[in-house]
RNA sequence: UGGGCUAUCGCCAAGUGGUAAGGCACAGCACUUUGACUGCUGCAUGCGUUGGUUCGAAUCCAACUAGCCCAG
């Protein structure tokens, strides 16, 4: 019988996972990652451990909860702090999936000696015929999750199971209802788990010590100021609302200067880029790129974004450059792009470094 | 101090006698394992003030107040 280990977050997608491998005949071994713990005591939404354990419990599986605290601040918290004082838009859970997530689950499916370990997430882990593995779409593409598990090695895409990729979220609630799991209803979870009043802004102001950036100017592409921000940690680009700038028309943020401490305005039409560079890549359904080599694929710039189709090509021994066909609004430096086939699977993907506009 | 012009929601702005468009901003909700975007809903019993004409005025008249421009 092989062993495998679930993730467990204490959410409905986690215990149907959990219960599908079980009625497959695997030895399941539920385990929760206690990443972080607010000043109240209240556990993340990423690993709320009384409704786990009670799943566990329904299920009848093994259940533990590993500490993951120190691990998930060095390299999760700091890191999202640290980018947003420096004008980047930060996305936590890709990064958290690599280095916290599958890391610490493969550490104790090696000291439980399980063969695999689990989660809840809507994608599929596919075996190519070149031998390497890749994650893909899922059947039900309004919860796909494809793109925050980008970040994935090799060797970890290798012993990792997703039961949960053909089924869309409504058969899954269904799934749970029938097995009397008592998060059956549990409304999904959303935003950063470790902010849970969504206020990142008050959170970095809180655990920066003090070193926030001040107020500045908003200005268009000439330089002309338009008004006054309350520092660059409150804006990230794209975003519309909150800027209390009344042009006649929607303005949207078009960069930010950590070095000017300046944010730059445009339209609609002036946000969009016709590329991006991006840095940290990593590859699944193909080796890393030559040089020279371009790549034909459907690059997303943000969770939830439809995707537009684009050429990769190497700039540097570590930067690619993804050239759209028509230009997309809104890639914020800081988040991440991710590179799909037309069968909807990963080629690979990066955070993007910088977005490269016409003028 | 003379002459002229203008005063409608936080900003811009329709409206020229018939019972206050619209855009932006703002707020709420929906959407969402990141930040955004987006969608929906809401947002002037009142049109600088005070009087007058009229069945009826933001729209006409008068005075006053404020701002702008030109003459000083």
């Amino acid at each position: 019988m092989k062993r495998v280990i679930v993730g467990m977050s204490g959410g409905v997608d986690s215990a149907v996972a959990a219960y599908l491998l079980k009625k497959e005949g695997y030895e399941v071994i539920g385990v929760t990652l206690r990443s972080w713990v607010s000043s109240d005591g209240e556990d993340s939404r990423c690993c709320e451990i009384d409704d786990a354990r009670q799943t566990a419990q329904t299920l009848g599986i093994e259940y533990h909860v590993f500490n993951c605290v120190s691990a998930f601040d060095d390299k999760i918290i700091k890191a999202f702090i640290d980018d947003y004082l420096h004008g980047l838009t930060p996305n936590p859970c890709v990064i958290c999936n690599r280095e916290i997530k599958w890391e610490r689950m493969l550490y104790y499916a090696n000291v439980l000696q399980a063969d695999y370990v689990a989660t809840g997430h809507y994608a599929s882990v596919v075996k190519l015929g070149n031998g390497r593995y890749t994650v893909c779409k899922a059947g039900h593409s309004e919860k796909d999750q494809a793109y925050m598990l980008y970040r994935l090695s090799q060797e970890q895409l290798a012993r990792t199971l997703m039961p949960l990729g053909p089924y869309s979220k409504q058969e899954v609630r269904a799934i749970a209802e029938e097995a009397g799991i008592s998060v059956a209803s549990k409304p999904d979870s959303q935003e950063i788990c470790f902010v849970t009043d969504g206020d990142y802004a008050e959170f970095i102001e809180e655990h920066a010590d003090g070193k926030t950036p001040p107020a500045g100017n908003f200005v268009d592409g000439s330089g002309k100021v338009l008004g006054r921000h309350k520092g660059i940690i409150h804006y990230t680009v794209g975003q519309r609302k909150g800027l209390g700038i009344s042009l006649g028309h929607p303005i949207f943020i078009k960069k930010i200067c950590a070095d000017t401490n300046e944010i730059v305005l445009g339209t609609a039409e002036e946000i969009r880029c016709k590329g991006i560079v991006c840095r940290d890549l990593n590859f699944m359904s193909i080796p890393d790129p030559e040089p020279g080599e371009e790549v034909r694929c459907q690059a997303k710039v943000r969770y939830r974004h439809a995707g537009q189709p684009a050429v990769l090509s190497k700039v540097s021994a570590d930067r690619v450059m993804v050239t759209f066909d028509e230009p997309v609004r809104s890639a914020a430096p800081g988040q991440s792009a991710v590179f799909y086939d037309d069968e909807g699977c990963v080629i690979g993907g990066g955070i993007i470094e910088e977005a490269v506009f016409d003028k």
